[in-house]
Parts: C-alpha cells; structure tokens; sequence
DNA sequence: TTCAAATATTTTATATTTGAACTAGCTCGC
DNA sequence: GCGAGCTAGTTCAAATATAAAATATTTGAA
C-alpha cells in the first residue's frame, strides 16, 4: 500500500445504502415542500387547514363515511389525532358524526352536504395545483414512480418491510 | 360506431392531473408511513424523537454549526420550529447555541462533542433501517428517483414550480 | 356461559408545527 | 449619519401530532 488512492472529490458512486439514505432525505424534503405549499394555498384561499382537507378528501370518496380507525390508517395518522380534526370539522358543521347499530364501539364520519359542497369547490382547484408542483413530472414518469410506491406505505406499516 | 363502448371497470389511464394527483398521494402516504416507522425505532432504541434526530443529523455535516434560518430551510420547517427543538437539545447539552461577532441578530447552533457522539452512535443504525425500508428500490430506481426529486424541493420553495 | 383478549375511540400529557407578532440588528440609498 | 426596509430569532396562540392510559364494546375460546 505504498501508493496513496486518489481523493475522489466528487464521488459519484456511493454505496447502496447511502444512495437510499440519500432517497429518504430527498423525498422527505420533496413532500415537505408540496405540503408548505399546498398548506399555504389552502389557507390563503379557502381558510381551511391542510390535516383538515385531508380528511374531507378521504371522506368525500365515501358517501357512507368511515370510522375513525380506517381514517387514521388512511391518512397515516395517529388515532388520537384525527379525533382533534374531526372536533373541528364537526364544529364547522363539515363533518357529521354518526353511531352504527352493529357495532356501537365504533363512529362513523361523514360529510354533511356543507361540507362535500365546500371540498367540491376546493377540490378542483387542488388538483390544478398538484398537477402544477409536479410538472416536472412527465406521464411516464409519474407511472414508474406510482408503481414503485404503490403498497409500500401499507407494507411498512404493516412490518412487511423490515422483519 | 353502433357498438357501444365496453364501460371501463378499471381505468387505468387517467388523466395526468389525476394521475399526478394519485402520485402526489402516494408519496405522502410512504413518507408518513417512513417517518412514522423511523420515529418510534428512534425513541425505543435512542430515547430520541425524530426531530431532534433530524437536526442533529444537519449539524453533524458541518463542524462549524450553522444559522437557524439555514437549519430551518435546510429541513423546511418553520424558523419557529427549531427554536423549540434546539431549546430542548441544549437542554439535554447535545447542541450549543453560539453568538457570532459579524452579525448579533445571528446564532449558530453546533453540536457539542456529547451530541455528536450521540449522533454518531445513533447514524450508522439508522441508516440501516432505511436501506430496509426502501430495499424495495434497486440501485437503478434509486438513482432515477433521486434524479427527479433533485432541486424540485427547493424550486417549489423558491417559487419555481408555478407562477 | 364467561371472561380474557382484541378492537374502537376518546382523553391526557407532552412535543411539534405553523403563522403572526415582536424585538433587535443590519444595510443601503440619500 | 439616518431612517426605511430587510433579515435573524424568539415568543405566542391555535392546531396538529404522538404515545399512553382510560372506556366501552365485541369476540372467541374454554
């Protein structure tokens, strides 16, 4: 070893696990930036928060609402959380809360027709500001990542993907 | 033309709008998911919330310490945000806040030699969990990934990515 | 049946997180 | 110099967020 490697200054190859590690920090960026961004508008706009739309987006998919499990893990949050937001929601009178006959530990959450009629109005407008965030994106591309991160959300938090 | 087109029970081509949309919540969806796994990995092994980790992991790159207008652009939170956190790290004498006599308005935040250790034992582990999580990603898809997530972040930030 | 375990939600305490207001210091045209 | 405007940080209130404890209900096995 008498020869002394030469200093990479720039380099480009790194081991595999630092190039994911390298992934995490970027999409973790990427999305905080989208949702800054998306939080903004939704403010400035319409007045209504981001964890808030959230949920009235995932509630506007079902016309028979949901109950707040299935919300949480849809949203990827913590169960007590989405109880806060749906105070709010509920106060707002965007959100109805409803108790099932069959199973009378659980809640259902629904849109009121205030409240689908607010997302309609929002939701539109929402999407042109996405697809804006993400122009760089072109279709395949967006196809190819789609692919890669479909199930892996579900597969990690369901410890498929560490063991 | 007589024949009436098949209804499409699946459609699989969308629109881009919506299939940005659709990607959009899909890297959400694994971003949370990611965070929510790498935060309760870090608090049972390291007594650490992920926060905390995420700064020192930025001060960790640069020996001289830096601002907290830089550290909170650099992890696009809020400058209000880091003041709490590092109030806290400084409490647990992990980070040492430090005046600089070019600017009194500035204060730069280092790690101190208990906090880099601290950091140092915690790296290598946690670099590991996330070469698990995203052991989905080949090498190719990773490099593609980074490729296009590269500056978006900061574009959407600095207004780049709509006007 | 019966009761331990599992499920669904809320409550509580604590920690983020944001956005706005506030303080202080810098800068630059005049 | 000097004052308007910009920049750096902290503080504050309100909303979010997690984890753990508490409640209430359902399920399933003995």
């Amino acid at each position: 070893m008498t020869v002394a490697a030469k200093p990479q200054t720039r380099p480009r190859i790194r081991p595999p696990s630092k190039q994911r590690l390298h992934l995490w920090i970027r999409l973790l960026r990427t999305s905080r930036a989208i949702e800054a961004e998306l939080r903004e508008r939704l403010r400035i706009n319409f007045g209504v928060t981001l964890p808030q739309f959230d949920v009235m987006a995932a509630l506007a998919r079902k016309d028979d609402g949901m109950n707040m499990t299935k919300l949480s893990r849809l949203l990827m949050v913590s169960n007590g959380n989405v109880t806060g937001i749906i105070d709010r929601l509920v106060a707002d009178k965007f959100v109805l809360r409803k108790a099932p006959v069959e199973d009378r530990r659980a809640i259902i959450v629904r849109l009121t027709p205030k409240g689908a009629a607010r997302f309609a109005a929002m939701a539109k407008i929402h999407e042109g500001w996405v697809n804006q965030l993400l122009s760089d994106f072109g279709n395949e591309d967006v196809d190819t990542m789609i692919g890669h991160l479909d199930g892996l959300a579900t597969r990690i938090r369901n410890g498929g993907a560490h063991a």
